[in-house]
DNA sequence: ATATTTTACCAAAACGTTTTGGTTGTCAAT
DNA sequence: ATTGACAACCAAAACGTTTTGGTAAAATAT
C-alpha cells in the first residue's frame, strides 16, 4: 500500500481553470452541474477534473456556499457503553451507511455524547457550527425535540427508528411487527399454542412494536392472551429475565415456547432453561430476536429471527440523495428471516 | 431537551471584535493565545467570547490557516464486519477517546473503508483534502507503510498496537504479554501445572504477545512447554476451536487449565467441555482474555482478564494534545485485572 | 535628550471556493 | 436592419477566519 506525499499532487480549481482555458466560476458551474455551461465544456471539465484528482476544498466550499455537504451523526455513547448488543447494532448500520457514504461523495461528521446536555450541544454544533445540512437521527423518542427543531432549521433527516405516533418525516426502522408475527406463524405451525413472550420494558418503540405483533397473532388465530405467559423486564439484565422466565416455567407448565424479545432475555431464557434442566429444543422451544452475538457466542444456539440491519443504514443515506432531489419523504421497513438452529421443536398435533 | 433555532445565536469574529472595540486580529490573537496580546485585553476577550458564545467558523479557520484541528480516524470495516467482539473493543476505544476528545475542543473526522484501496484513499484524503494534523493509526502491520507516509506528511499519530519491531513512535496498547502472567500466575498458585493455551493465529500481535507470556510463565516456573498442549487456530470460529480442544482434551487427561486468547476460543472451550460432559470450575478450569461479551451472554459465565480499553481511547487523545505541546513521543501499555467468575477451581496441592 | 527595544495593537492580504451580476455573441422573430 | 431571447462564459465579491507586515506609544538603554 503505497500513499501520496507530494504537496501538489491534489490541485486546486485555479490550476484546473488555468490549464482549461476557462475562467474558475465556468470550472465550478460545469463541476456543479449548472445549466449556464455547454455541455462539451462540462464533459471537457469533468474528464479534466478526474485526471488530475481535482478534489474541492472542503473548507472553502462549505465556507463559500454557507452549507457543508455534510451528515451529521451524534452517537450517545452513554446509552451504548458496556451495551455490546446495541454497539453491534450501530455498526452494522454505520457499516451499511459507510458504503452508501463513499460512492455518492458526501462526508460524514460523527459527534459523540456521553450525556443528555452533550446530546444537546453536539446537535447545536452540527448545525451552527459544522453546517451540516443532513443529519441521522437515532434513539427516538415518544416526544421528540429534535424533530421540531430540524424542521425548523431546515435540515433534511432521516430518523433511525419510529416514535409510536405520526411520523410524518423519513424514516428507516425494523418491521418489528410483522417479525413478530412471523415468529409467530413458525411456532404455529409448529403445533404451539402455549407460547410465553418474555419483553424488555414496553417503553421502548421496537418492544411495543414486537409485543403488538405477538398480540395481534394470538387473536389472529383465536388464542387468548394469557397474562401469565407474559413477562416484561425493565432491566437489559440476563439474571433477572432469567429468575422471572425460571418462575414462569414452573408455575405454568403447559408453556411449550418462548419468544424472546432482545438477545438478553434470550440468555435469561438460557440460564433458566439451563437450571430447571429443560433441553432447549427438546422440553422446551424457544425463539429469539436478532441474536448476532447469541449466535455466535451462546450455547447453545438459538433459532432467531434477523433483520438486515446494514440496509437501514443503507437506506438512510440513500433517502437523504433522494431527498435532496425532490422534497419527499421516504421510509423503509427492513423485513427479517428466521434461521433455524435447531431450537425449536415441531409438536404432535393435539 | 430544547435546541437553539436562531440563526444569530452563533457571533462571528467581526461582532465580537466591534463589541469589544478591538481590532478582529486582536481578537483572533487573543483567542489564539499569541504574546502580543495584553492579558488584561485576552481575559476580556475570553470572557465575552464565553458569553456570547462565539465559536470560530472551523471552515474558515481550517482554509486560513491550512490546518484543521481536526483528528482523523480511518476505521477499516473490512476487518470489523461481522465480528461483533472486535466491534465492541472499537467502541470502547472511540467511548474513550470521545471524553477526551470533547474536553479539549478537539473535531474528529472518521471515515470508513471497506477494502484496502478505500483505506488507502481514505488516508490521502483525510491529508490532502481535510487537512487533519493528527491521525489514530488501527490496525498495524508488521510493516506499515502509512507510518512512513505519516511521518513524510509531518503528521503527528498515535498507533492503536505495535508491530513486532522497533516502534518509535507514540502508541498505546495492551499489555498483552504481562497479563498472561498474571494469568499464569494465577492459575499456578491454585495449583495448575498442566495448562493449555488455546490462540488464534500467531500472526495478530496481540496473540503473539499473549502466547510470549505464557511461555515466560512457564519458563519462570520450571515447566516445560507441552506443545500438545498449546492450540492455534487460524479462523475466529468458536466450532473450530470447539473441536481441537475436545481433541486435545480427550487426548491429554492430565490437563487441568485452559487459558483463551480470544472469546472465540473461549466459546469453543466451553463448547468442547459441555460436549465432554466436563463441569466447567470443577472437572476444568478456564480462563479467557477479554470476554465483555462472554461474560454477558455466555453459559456459564467465564473468570477472565480484561483490559480497560476505554483508558487506551483515552490516552491516545491525551498523548495527541502532549505531542503538540513538546515534540516527544510517548507510549501506554493497559493494564488488566482478573474478575473472578467462578470457572477457574483450586486444585489440591500434590 | 536621543536611540533602541518592547509592548500592544491593527489594516490588509490570503486561504479556495461559490455566487452575484454582469457581458458577449448567436439566432429567431419582427 | 433591429429587437429580444437565450446560450455560454467571466470578473469580482463574498464567506469568516489566520497571518503578514506593519505602526504608535511606552519602556529601557545610551
Amino acid at each position: 500500500m503505497d500513499i501520496c506525499v507530494s504537496k501538489y499532487y491534489f490541485m486546486d480549481i485555479r490550476k484546473l481553470a488555468k490549464k482549461l482555458n476557462l475562467s474558475i466560476t465556468t470550472v465550478s458551474r460545469a463541476l456543479g452541474g449548472y445549466s449556464d455551461v455547454s455541455e462539451t465544456t462540462r464533459k471537457k471539465v469533468i474528464k479534466y477534473a478526474k485526471k488530475y484528482k481535482y478534489s474541492p476544498n472542503p473548507n472553502a466550499s462549505s465556507l463559500a456556499s454557507g452549507k457543508s455537504n455534510t451528515l451529521g451523526f451524534v452517537i450517545p455513547l452513554y446509552g451504548l457503553n458496556s451495551n455490546t448488543l446495541n454497539q453491534a447494532s450501530f455498526f452494522e448500520f454505520i457499516a451499511g451507511m459507510s458504503t452508501k457514504i463513499h460512492s455518492e461523495n458526501i462526508q460524514f461528521f460523527m459527534m459523540f455524547a456521553n450525556n443528555e446536555k452533550e446530546e444537546k450541544n453536539a446537535y447545536e454544533k452540527l448545525i451552527h457550527v459544522q453546517k451540516v445540512n443532513k443529519i441521522i437521527l437515532h434513539n427516538i423518542k415518544i416526544k421528540d425535540s429534535r424533530i421540531d427543531m430540524l424542521k425548523k432549521n431546515k435540515i433534511k433527516f432521516v430518523a433511525w427508528g419510529r416514535t409510536q405516533g405520526l411520523n410524518n418525516h423519513s424514516w428507516v426502522d425494523l418491521d418489528n411487527e410483522e417479525s413478530a408475527k412471523v415468529i409467530m406463524q413458525y411456532l404455529i405451525e409448529k403445533n404451539h399454542r402455549h407460547i410465553a413472550y418474555a419483553n424488555i420494558a414496553e417503553n421502548y418503540n421496537f418492544a411495543f412494536q414486537r409485543k403488538q405483533g405477538y398480540l395481534s397473532s394470538l387473536k389472529k388465530n383465536k388464542i387468548k392472551f394469557n397474562e401469565n405467559y407474559y413477562i416484561s423486564i425493565k432491566n437489559e439484565d440476563p439474571d433477572q429475565s432469567a429468575s422471572a422466565i425460571k418462575k414462569m416455567l414452573n408455575k405454568y407448565s403447559k408453556i411449550t415456547a418462548i419468544i424472546c424479545s432482545t438477545e438478553y432475555s434470550a440468555v435469561g431464557a438460557i440460564k433458566a432453561c439451563n437450571q430447571l434442566n429443560k433441553k432447549i429444543g427438546k422440553d422446551i422451544s424457544i425463539i429469539t430476536f436478532d441474536g448476532p452475538v447469541v449466535s455466535t457466542i451462546a450455547n447453545p444456539s438459538l433459532t432467531a429471527i434477523t433483520h438486515e440491519r446494514k440496509k437501514l443504514g443503507q437506506k438512510a443515506i440513500e433517502i437523504l440523495t433522494d431527498m435532496d432531489k425532490n422534497n419527499k419523504t421516504y421510509t423503509y421497513l427492513a423485513k427479517a428471516n428466521i434461521i433455524d438452529r435447531g431450537s425449536v421443536c415441531k409438536l404432535k398435533k393435539k
